[in-house]
DNA sequence: TTTTAAATGTTAAATTTTTAACACCTCTTG
DNA sequence: CAAGAGGTGTTAAAAATTTAACATTTAAAA
């Protein structure tokens, strides 16, 4: 998948690719469900065909129903994802993220988040 | 700011918003310059114009030209697409996306990032 | 102060996105 | 196996976005 054409998506495109990429596969009527205002169930239809037309959803039968999911594993979408937030808002930074994450007053960490974090970091140096 | 408003941007209204937060003052000059496959002067200005409309920009005059800046401060966008992304992608946990970007081949960490991480972490224990 | 270069404002056409009506196909079940 | 419920495919209208031409204003310089 070629990422620079994600950015390319319109509001709706995004929406549903954001939705797939969250559940993995997804039919129309649970997309539908699930999209904020939704229109109605033949647009998104029509939406999630574009989609696959433009190389970004596949699907398989199930049943009489069409279940989509992304062409991209989700896992390079999301690292893609990230590096691009980081770069827009945090000079490509994770450690200037996370110290904004903990200084949000809602975000409340548990200790075992913290201890959990803690052992990603060490075994990272481990590995240097 | 209302922030759901935000996800109603179109595809060039967000690119700008992410440009002038990113860069926390702009002209229409300089965004035209920094925006991918880049519309004419005239159509970035209308945009621009359009997003103050809707409440995002506001802009002060230097000499006489328009300079641009959100309305809503940075830290708060940036707080709110932080949110966004991990709620999207990684359940909400900064662990999981911290792991997800420490996997990745070419993050590769300085031992001092890690440094400040742990000192970030272990701030965040004080806290508690 | 006049001129003019360089901005912004107005308006509208072109394109893309969004929407949904309607036609058609296909499993399931009576 | 006939029929209908529940899917998908096709097409096109409506709305929003994107674009830019042209008019107007304004600040700086001659």
């Amino acid at each position: 998948m070629n990422f620079s054409k994600m950015k390319n998506l319109s509001r709706r495109e995004r929406q549903i690719m954001e939705l797939i990429y969250k559940n993995a596969k997804m039919t129309a009527f649970e997309v539908e469900e699930q999209l904020p205002d939704a229109p109605s169930y033949t647009t998104v239809r029509t939406l999630m065909r574009i989609l696959e037309e433009k190389g970004h959803l596949k699907h398989t039968k199930s049943g009489r129903q069409y279940v989509y999911e992304p062409v991209s594993p989700p896992e390079k979408f999301k690292q893609h994802s990230l590096q691009h937030l980081l770069k827009t808002f945090f000079d490509g930074s994770i450690t200037k993220a996370v110290a904004t994450f903990i200084d949000h007053p809602d975000a409340d960490l548990s200790e075992e988040d913290l201890a959990e974090l803690e052992a990603i970091i060490k075994k990272a140096k481990k590995n240097k």
